[in-house]
DNA sequence: ATGTGACTCAAAGTCCGTG
DNA sequence: ACACGGACTTTGAGTCACA
């Protein structure tokens, strides 16, 4: 695991946030390597965020966002 | 500072949602403390964030956007 | 009512590996 | 290609005192 934090376990709104991360990538026929690595990101952590296990911070939305090509709103909001 | 983080340092995004928050918390007529008790944040911090110093996490968005009835959206596009 | 420096500490995030 | 884990370093979270 990318750490067991009692804070955020399990938090509905970062479920929700890995979820749409993860719906947007397979859409686009990427694999979590492939968008870590376009986002700088390391590959366990990209994981991670995907199972809504991370309090992601805003620059590595950013990153993430540009690796899908999408926008940071489109991360928490459906078009 | 709250710390100067080689990282994000003057990261142009962090400067953006800061004035963006600071924006719409003024539209309000609310003082930084109120928000920041509102948000269950500390004082301090939130003007951190209001001057771009933090990579906010997902969570305290959350808490901000809640604080200034919003949603995190709006704390990175104008409506 | 706000900005800032100094500080602690938990968590963000990396790097190595496994099935 | 992905989930998961251990051990690790860096940084975000949160608080305080003072200008």
């Amino acid at each position: 695991m990318a750490k067991p934090s009692p804070t955020h376990a399990g938090n509905p709104i970062l479920i929700k946030l890995g979820k749409r991360i993860r719906q947007l990538r397979e859409s686009q026929g990427l694999s979590q390597e492939s968008v870590a690595l376009a986002s700088g990101l390391d590959r366990s952590y990209f994981g991670g965020v995907e199972r809504g296990e991370h309090n992601v911070a805003v620059i590595n939305l950013e990153k993430i966002a540009l690796a899908l090509d999408i926008k940071i709103v489109d991360l928490f909001e459906r078009k």
